[in-house]
DNA sequence: CTGGGAATGAAAACCATTACCATTAGGAGA
DNA sequence: TCTCCTAATGGTAATGGTTTTCATTCCCAG
C-alpha cells in the first residue's frame, strides 16, 4: 500500500489528480503537517509549521489550500469560539475518522473524544437517515461538540 | 403565569435579578426581538430589529448583551461558517429547547431540526453521562450540526 | 521542451467583533 | 419620592483573523 511508509506516492495524490488539482510543494507540505499533528491546528500554527520546512510559504496559500482541502472533504474545519478556525485531517488511508470535542467554556481547553458507544452510534446513524429522508438533505458530514467545564475549571 | 401574554413581568426578569443584573430597555428589547424571531439572527440583524423600536441602541450594547445572555444560558450562539455568529433564544417559560441544524455547504441555507427519535435521545444522554464520568467534564450544553447538500443544491 | 493556465506570495482590504472612555440612567437606600 | 453610586450604554477607534488583488512563478499535458 503506497504512502504508508514513505515509499510510493502518498495516498492523497489520486484524489488531487481526480479533481484536476495540481500537486505542489505547498500543498504536499500542508497535508504533511496536518497528518503529523495529532490534533486540530489553527491556520497560524499550520503556517509556522510549514514555514520551518518551506520558508517561502505564504499565509495566503495556507488559507487557500485549507479551503480546498475542506471542500474536498480531506480536512475538517472547527470553530471553538475563540475567533480562529481550527483544522484537522479528516481521514487517513483507513477512512473517515469520527471527531467530537468537549470544549471548556471557561479556559477554552478542547478535549478530543472519538469513542461512541456502539448503540449510540447506531441510533445516531438512524437519525441521520431519518433526517436525510424527511428534508431530502444529503448529509456528508456532521459536527458534535459538548460545552461545559473541564476538570480544572470546576473546583 | 406571568409573561405569557403581556400581563405581569416577563419570565426572564427573575433570572436577571437573581444574577444581580439590571433590567434595562436595551436588554428587554433585545430579548423581545429574539423571542419574536423564530430563528437564529446575526448581531447585525438583531441590531436593526432593535433599532426600529429603540433607535438609540448601539451595536456595542447588542454584542455585550448577547454575550451576557449566552453566559446566562438564555441564548445559544452558533457558527454556520459564514464568519458571523448567530444567536437564538435557548428557552421559553417551558424550558430548554433542543437545537440542531442542517447546514447546506453549497448555498448556506440552515434548516432547523428539533425532533430526535426518543431512543436516540436516550442513548445520547447516556453518552453524555459517560463523557462526564470519563473526563470529569461538567457538560452544560451541546451542539449538533449536519453538513451536506440541501434539497435545491443536490440536483 | 515548451506554452498556458493554475498556483503562489506580498501587501492591502475586509469586516465582524472588541476595547476605550466619557456619559447616562437603574434602583437600593434614605 | 429623591439621591447617589455604579452598572450600563453608545460612539468611535482599534483589533486581528481571513479574503482579495495582482503580478510572478511553476506544474504538467502535449
Amino acid at each position: 500500500m503506497p504512502g504508508r511508509n514513505g515509499k510510493g506516492p502518498p495516498w492523497w495524490h489520486g484524489k488531487f489528480r481526480g479533481c484536476g488539482y495540481r500537486l505542489t510543494i505547498p500543498r504536499e507540505t500542508i497535508i504533511e503537517v496536518l497528518s503529523k499533528a495529532a490534533k486540530h491546528l489553527s491556520a497560524e500554527e499550520i503556517y509556522m509549521a510549514v514555514h520551518k520546512v518551506y520558508p517561502a510559504i505564504g499565509l495566503t496559500t495556507i488559507y487557500r489550500t485549507l479551503e480546498l482541502l475542506v471542500q474536498m472533504g480531506l480536512v475538517f474545519k472547527f470553530d471553538f469560539g475563540d475567533r480562529k478556525a481550527r483544522y484537522e485531517l479528516a481521514e487517513g488511508p483507513e477512512g473517515i475518522r469520527q471527531h467530537h470535542h468537549l470544549v471548556c467554556i471557561n479556559c477554552g481547553r478542547v478535549i478530543d473524544y472519538t469513542d461512541f458507544i456502539d448503540e449510540a452510534k447506531e441510533f445516531f446513524s438512524q437519525t441521520m437517515k431519518a433526517l436525510t429522508k424527511k428534508y431530502n438533505f444529503k448529509i456528508s458530514n456532521h459536527l458534535i461538540q459538548f460545552y461545559g467545564l473541564c476538570d480544572k475549571c470546576q473546583k
